[in-house]
DNA sequence: GTTGAAATTAGTACGAA
DNA sequence: TTCGTACTAATTTCAAC
């Protein structure tokens, strides 16, 4: 169950802890790949597309499963064929200490995807996926606005999404070498990097973890 | 494959189409909730589960995947435990009619789990995924900051993830009856709302799409 | 849309390298 | 640890109702 493997690959990062568990080694990573693209692979598949045999396989695939490395499996859908066409981001400063009401209230809310707390100019950012535009506003008016943790709202609409994997790994960077780019401005800085996040996150932010 | 079931759980949204392809009953809706839970549920435990038989889970699950409402399935991992324990959200304000740029440098970015173009102050929001908070700031500062089309960034640390769901479906809110709060506050609105997220994204920005 | 049986495939348990 | 094989159990497919 604990490995002792080698781990050679996972590159020039610091060589401390990971994690309190398994140590994942390269083969966990290229199983991790193939599981993101394709999450009901059988694990006969999955061993030859891994090149490693299928008892070994069976190991892996249940030892990061156990360890907790895999969280769980799921789909991906078309939010818009589910009838949710419409996403919105909404930033929430939330009252100090009501913290622990903020996170009960939002559980109730099964508008809202993700939910997280953020250092910055707010304290936390939720995303929701409803029906119409008529839904946002309701959501920030009518619930949002009635749960006395929320001091303050700002939404934005999702226009496009870009870019959305199930998660990304170490050994997407490939082993070892940094990826390119493709325009190779070298030495120059012409861009305002605004603050760096710890803007006003400051303020009596003691017990953020599970209150 | 093109059904005509009658449609009825739907809830009280309004009766046009919800997408181009196949309607989604209440049944499909259920597929999709026991899916989100677990992805590799065999389909004989799935037809038990949602409560119809083998032949017709096979039929509808087919019928999901073709029509593109499920995506694909894929897992759910630790971020920790693959080495990447530190999340931070970027805003951007991408510099007008280099959207096409933009969005072919990100493809090069495997750090990035999630990007979305946005109404309101900023272009876009980036998420990303990295093992330490050094690399958040290379990243701004080297790769993005190198970007031409960006004209500026703004970063924060997410601190905690208190709500992530694959996904979230019209029949959450349960059929039909909207979900009570605990809070039952009727008539006041003691919230500043900010604005509603068409600041600032009225500038110049009719090339969004796919530009 | 449902049930039941055949063919295929998946998952498990072992021994050997 | 990993591999290869044989055994058992389950799933998927296909048929008829």
């Amino acid at each position: 169950m604990t490995e002792t493997s080698s781990n050679p690959s996972t590159e020039g990062g610091p060589p401390g802890r990971i994690g309190i568990g398994l140590e994942l080694d390269a083969t966990h990573l290229k199983i991790l790949e193939v599981l993101r693209e394709n999450g009901r692979i059988s694990v006969a598949a999955l061993a030859e597309r891994v090149g490693i045999s299928r008892a070994n396989a069976y190991t892996r695939f249940e030892a990061l499963r156990a360890d907790g490395a895999i969280r769980r499996f799921t789909a991906e859908i078309d939010h818009t064929r589910a009838g949710l066409g419409i996403t919105a981001l909404i930033f929430v400063t939330v009252r100090q200490q009501m913290w622990r009401q903020f996170r009960a209230e939002l559980a109730q809310m099964p508008e809202v995807e993700y939910c997280a707390i953020t250092t910055g100019q707010h304290d936390a950012m939720i995303q929701i996926r409803v029906a119409d535009v008529a839904a946002v506003h309701t959501m920030v008016t009518e619930r949002l606005a009635n749960i006395p943790a929320v001091k303050a709202t700002e939404t934005v609409f999702i226009l496009d999404e870009v870019i959305r994997r199930p998660y990304v790994l170490p050994s997407d960077r490939g082993p070892g070498r940094p990826p390119r780019r493709s325009a190779p401005a070298p030495a120059q800085e012409p861009v305002p990097l605004g603050k760096l996040g710890f803007v006003g996150a400051a303020e009596g932010r003691a017990g953020l973890g599970k209150e």
